[in-house]
DNA sequence: TATTTGTTAATTGTATACGATATTGTATAC
DNA sequence: GTATACAATATCGTATACAATTAACAAATA
């Protein structure tokens, strides 16, 4: 978890590094050195080991003493964990919004936003996650509260790289619009049971389809399995 | 927010600032400068900006890059989002628990410690900050949830310098323990609303205590006031 | 052959030197 | 007297050298 004003150099080899294992652009449990990485971003030690602490702390990457760090493979259990804390965060981000409502204008940007993807659905599957995550994220921010803000983005960093994989067909886009649109509507009716319940069913979505995801990556191939089991 | 291993010397460096910062032991906005830090502890810069790194990641220290590390000096504003951050997770926690039960021994151990502090008023008032973070850690600990513990544990952290001037009278100490043995009550029984109720009154009740002492403080000089609110 | 023990290589942990940058103080011009 | 340019200082940012630790492997031994 890290908010932290740091150097550009570890702040930028963080990025680097974090972006690509979102994108799954490493081998599973892929092992870093310092060493290596002063060689391929052409610094020294110092920001490298600020940018490794930093994965360390998104829970993107292990560290042991005198071994070297890994990428980590999340478990299927802290998946389901992370799912759970997500809950537990947004289901009081949507009460919260449905009691003390949020800026107009906020709302109209993600209602305007959800309903072009829902009108030009399957047109606009590219970067699902990350619209997804946006949506969720602007939530957060409209409470005003930095600290739901920072554990729900520690949250989809660590889910990211599991999202990638989501099954993105038309169905399930059309659904998570008018999910997102339902949530929406319940939360600029102040009713906060169905906005509640709204934003439940949302994230009881998104866990069941990385369960779905998880276990096709399992049937398709044992690389896959040894990363995510 | 912190789980990494670290080495032997930043983590003691840590640990040693963070208990001196959450006693109060550093005037208000108390300045480090990494070179002061080394002399004393007779270390490095590298173990000593570490250690430094962490207590910026647990919220306890602002850094400003050429200008040095100040302890943090958190606002009111901040002070109820966090209250509003425990309780997403601890609601949610009794919820969990309520549903699928905690082991029967972790129960048993953390009702008779509590009925035996409601025995003892007004006998035991030393540490009770300490005693109630164990209370809801505890707890956070039982869903077996990484997450929820260590965002939780990162709220007790950054709270828990305002909590130690809590009033402690008897009669808030009886009720607080009443309140921890209601919660284990409606746990036991699986009552998930009541459960959440008892919940939110012990979190809105030590809210409301910080929110008082914070403004006694104020009241009482000029010197607490610039450092809390 | 199985097991222990010493040696070596790989890697991080720590210390220190050097460079960059922001603030502060000072002199000078107007 | 004020403002501006410039120098000095403090402090962090980065690089690098050395120490400590671990793990792997080979050699010796039962």
């Amino acid at each position: 978890m890290k908010t932290r004003k740091a150097s550009a150099l570890s702040t930028d080899v963080f990025a680097v590094i974090k972006e690509r294992i979102i994108r799954w652009e490493y081998s599973p449990a892929h092992r870093f050195t310092e060493e290596e990485l002063c060689k391929e971003f052409g610094v020294s030690r110092s920001p490298i080991r600020e940018a490794l602490h930093m994965l360390v702390d998104n829970g993107l990457v292990t560290k042991e003493p005198y071994r070297g760090y890994t990428v980590r493979q999340p478990n299927l259990k802290e998946i389901h964990d992370l799912y759970d804390a997500r809950q537990a965060l947004e289901l009081f981000i949507v009460e919260w919004l449905a009691i003390h409502g949020m800026p107009e204008r906020d709302w109209m940007e993600l209602h305007d936003t959800w309903q072009h993807i829902l009108q030009n659905v399957p047109g606009v599957i590219t970067d699902f996650a990350e619209k997804d995550e946006a949506f969720h994220e602007k939530l957060a921010e409209c409470t005003e509260n930095q600290a739901l803000l920072q554990y729900l983005i520690n949250i989809n960093d660590r889910l990211h790289f599991i999202r990638m994989t989501d099954i993105t067909t038309a169905a399930r886009l059309r659904l998570t619009c008018e999910q997102h649109l339902a949530i929406l509507d319940y939360v600029k009716s102040g009713d906060v049971q169905c906005a509640r319940e709204a934003m439940r069913l949302n994230i009881e979505g998104g866990r069941q389809n990385v369960n779905q995801a998880v276990k096709e990556a399992l049937a398709r191939s044992f690389q896959t399995l040894h990363r995510v089991v």
